[in-house]
DNA sequence: AAGAAAAGCGGACCACGGTCCGTTTGGCTC
DNA sequence: GAGCCAAACGGACCGTGGTCCGCTTTTCTT
């Protein structure tokens, strides 16, 4: 048994190095105090990399570009919010009625996404992270629409529902139209009621 | 009536000086020429400086921004479009009932942008430029949601609509998803059929 | 414990967007 | 035409994201 490889497992994840995995935490919590110490935009992979005492080539090793790195640390609070969907109370984890379930998503959806605006907008469309975050929300989306007995192309009006709560679409409605949040809240109830039918 | 100004008018626009003009014309002119024999990514403010024979600086002071020149780029086609909207032939222009006008609105604009979505999205949201093509396209929603008897927040509603439309959500759908041209309008025509109501 | 292969590391280097400031030029007035 | 001045010009310069390659460290094997 000794030729045996542990972890690897197949060809999946071939395993991270003790240094490795170390800088990687490292150049998180750099990153996560450069942001809380001024805007994101002040965090620039130089920065980051001085400041988690390391090699700026070590940053774009572990993290491809700053989008990534942004999206690696985006995937924290996501991951989060996530679980509190997938297994959280109600009305936004399982037990209440599926339109419940909508409507607390939607209002949820918009107040995380306008609170880590500048981070989503920083880390862009990230490689594959970006539309796993996508492709999460799209199917608990559809999976109510399901549960509500909607007909139609559920995937597209669960993308259709989900598109008005990107960033560029609210930014465009917090601050070149001045909606406060409870009309935005408003809206998604309407348009909920409008796509799931009368 | 010696010291009067001709052109100025007031405090609008300080006109423009001759080679100024000339070399907004060849700037353009360069840039275009740039995208046609390669792709957008190739149009760097020194390429385009080089080609038109002017100096960096001169791009930077004419268009802002990279993302100014692009706009600048963009807004000949759009306005065009516009044009076809507001006194065009119909189904898109004047004439047609409004639920058809709004139907052959959605198949146009999701032509178009998919068409010109690498320049759309190197224009990023340059200055005034974006917001203006936004809105015409907002308002012009929210008159035929007018039109058509939709009651509630119409001015919502017109960018919960035109949401979808917009590049990432498109490119999301096409090339992540493998959506076809003739699903995405079946999927607008449903999307409008909800939100006008039954 | 020793040795070798692989994974990681670091920082010099490059390209591009954007700024600055000394110089030139177009378009006035006289 | 001469002269003036605001506007326009050009290109050296800077910061930042991203790459590359020779050197170091970890880890696995025997």
């Amino acid at each position: 048994m000794e030729g045996m490889r542990l972890l690897p497992m197949a060809g999946e994840a071939p395993a991270e190095r003790s240094d490795a995995a170390r800088n990687r935490e490292a150049l998180l919590a750099a990153a996560a105090e450069l942001i809380a110490l001024g805007c994101v935009e002040h965090v620039t992979m130089d920065a980051v990399a001085q400041r988690a005492g390391v090699g700026k080539g070590t940053v774009f090793r572990r993290f491809e570009s700053r989008e990534g790195l942004m999206a690696a640390l985006l995937d924290r609070s996501e991951s989060a919010w996530q679980g509190r969907i997938l297994s959280g109370p109600p009305p936004l984890g399982p037990g209440a009625p599926p339109r419940e379930r909508l409507h607390a998503f939607g209002h949820s959806r918009l107040e995380v996404t306008l609170l880590h605006a500048d981070l989503i907008r920083a880390a862009g469309h990230a490689g594959a992270r970006a539309y796993a975050a996508v492709s999460f929300t799209a199917m608990h989306v559809r999976y109510l629409l399901g549960e509500l007995g909607v007909h139609g192309d559920l995937g597209y009006l669960a993308t259709a529902l989900l598109a008005p709560l990107e960033v560029p679409i609210l930014e465009q409605q917090v601050h070149l139209e001045h909606r406060s949040l409870e009309q935005l809240r408003t809206g998604w109830d309407d348009l909920v009621s409008r796509v799931v039918g009368c």
